[in-house]
RNA sequence: GGGUAGGUACCGAAGCGGCCAAACGGGGCAGACUGUAAAUCUGCUGGCUUUAUGCCUUCAGUGGUUCGAAUCCACUCCUGCCCA
């Protein structure tokens, strides 16, 4: 008994909300290894700090010995979700599909067990569903109470489109916790509804029903909107522990209270806003890349922001050769070769001439400028990027 | 099926024959100031170049009228609302 409040009282961290506690310890008193499910997207295949808050849940509930379930919702891409404003995302073909779950799955073992991870793609069962079989699941959700989810009220009023198939989806979402019997579902805030129609088909089918667990959905680096890639405004679980630690540190004060208490289930230290930021960067990248990692990535940070020495930097090392001698056309290559950014003449020249473009540490400003560039000297690009030329 | 209002750049939204690469707002980017924070101020925000009242591509799609179309006409596709 003490055993499980103690597991709540540690799951319940990080701001997560369980309903009911009552349940989940009727669960937990079961001694046996509840299965915990995770539904996944298999569309966008790079994971970021958002996602990784429910994959740190789950991980949480293995180390209590429980057994992860990831659902791969694999139909549900393949017949293309175009949820959620006027996006219409993509509808993805089974190669796709199977390709980001694999790389999906790579990133995910960043932070879950292997061994206690069973890995379920619904196309297995929805592939071979009658349309009989469809209507009768279909009946047992009314429109009233479908359109009781936010987004499609706030749809309704805007007057915007509503599909019908969208209405379909926390249906299958449901089905899914049926076929799993699932004791847990984990999911961000906005999951509720989801998740509790998985309760209702659940006692339809008369199975016991899963306990909701919800984790808060994590505000990407503009503090306003929810992490994702398509925005920009994420942090990746695969990316360098410099860019890293440089995403994370740029963030507003404010949001950095959420991060410590999202992220790392803790409070922000009493100290200086920036050395709490500091602590900050260096927990995440140490969860990725290791300490030795961090350390390296806080050593660049205040070399580079700090004692402002460039020289003492790991930077992107660009050719000489590439650059040639035209200013704009080596701040193009520059970007690209050292970033990955591609950037249009035009959008180059416009930056040389704002006074983004440093060469020796002077400004360079007219675009028509011709330099002979040569190795060991850096080329800066803008306050945040710079890179060494070999 | 009938009626009606619409579809403009990242988003919202003006424009309704030439002065439109397209007002304005938001967002974004860059610079100054800083703690790569916030706030503030400034500039930029389709592409290319010989930087020019220059060229190219863009105002749902396709054709047409015109010296000239985001703007007019025809058809098509898409969405909202009202009616059935």
């Amino acid at each position: 008994m003490i055993m499980a409040d103690d597991a709540i009282e540690r799951l319940k961290l990080g701001g997560t909300q369980i309903i009911s506690e009552a349940e989940l310890r009727k669960k937990l008193l079961e001694d046996r290894p509840l299965r915990i499910k995770l539904g996944v997207d298999p569309t966008a295949p790079d994971l970021h700090l958002g996602h990784s808050v429910n994959l740190s849940k789950l991980r949480e509930f293995q180390d209590l010995g429980h057994q992860a379930v990831l659902l791969i919702g694999d139909f549900t891409a393949m017949v293309g979700d175009p949820s959620g404003r006027s996006s219409t995302r993509p509808i993805l073909t089974y190669d796709e599909v199977m390709a980001n779950a694999e790389t999906y799955k790579r990133q995910a073992f960043k932070i879950l067990d292997r061994d206690r991870t069973e890995i379920m793609f619904n196309g297995s069962w929805f592939s071979k569903m009658t349309f009989m079989e469809i209507i009768k699941l279909d009946s047992r959700i009314t429109l009233q109470q479908a359109l009781q989810r936010e987004d499609f009220r706030e749809r309704m009023e805007r007057s915007q489109p509503v599909f019908l198939h969208e209405l379909q989806y926390p249906i299958m979402q449901g089905w899914d916790s049926v076929m799993i019997r699932a004791d847990v579902e984990l999911g961000g805030t906005d999951q509720l509804f989801n998740i509790m129609v998985g309760r209702d088909l659940q006692k339809a089918e008369g199975q016991a029903q899963q306990v909701v667990c919800l984790q808060p959905i994590l505000e990407g680096l503009d503090g306003v909107h929810k992490m994702s890639k398509s925005l920009g405004n994420y942090v990746g679980l695969t990316e360098t522990p410099n860019d890293m630690f440089g995403k994370l540190m740029s963030i507003s004060d404010s949001l950095m209270e959420r991060y410590y208490e999202v992220l790392l289930c803790s409070e922000k230290p009493d100290t200086h806003p920036m050395e709490a930021k500091k602590q900050l960067a260096f927990y995440i990248v140490q969860r990725f890349h290791g300490k030795a990692g961090a350390e390296m990535a806080l050593k660049n940070f205040s070399a580079r922001f700090g004692t402002r020495d460039l020289e003492a930097v790991e930077l992107p090392e660009v050719r000489v050769a590439e650059l040639g001698e035209e200013i704009v056309s080596a701040v193009v290559t520059a970007y690209s070769q050292g970033f990955h950014i591609a950037k249009s003449r035009s959008e180059a020249r416009r930056l040389v001439e704002q006074g983004s473009v440093q060469w020796r540490g002077e400004k360079v400003i007219d675009p028509k400028s011709r330099i002979r560039f040569a190795p060991g000297e850096i080329l800066k690009l803008d306050k945040t990027r710079a890179v060494r030329l070999i």
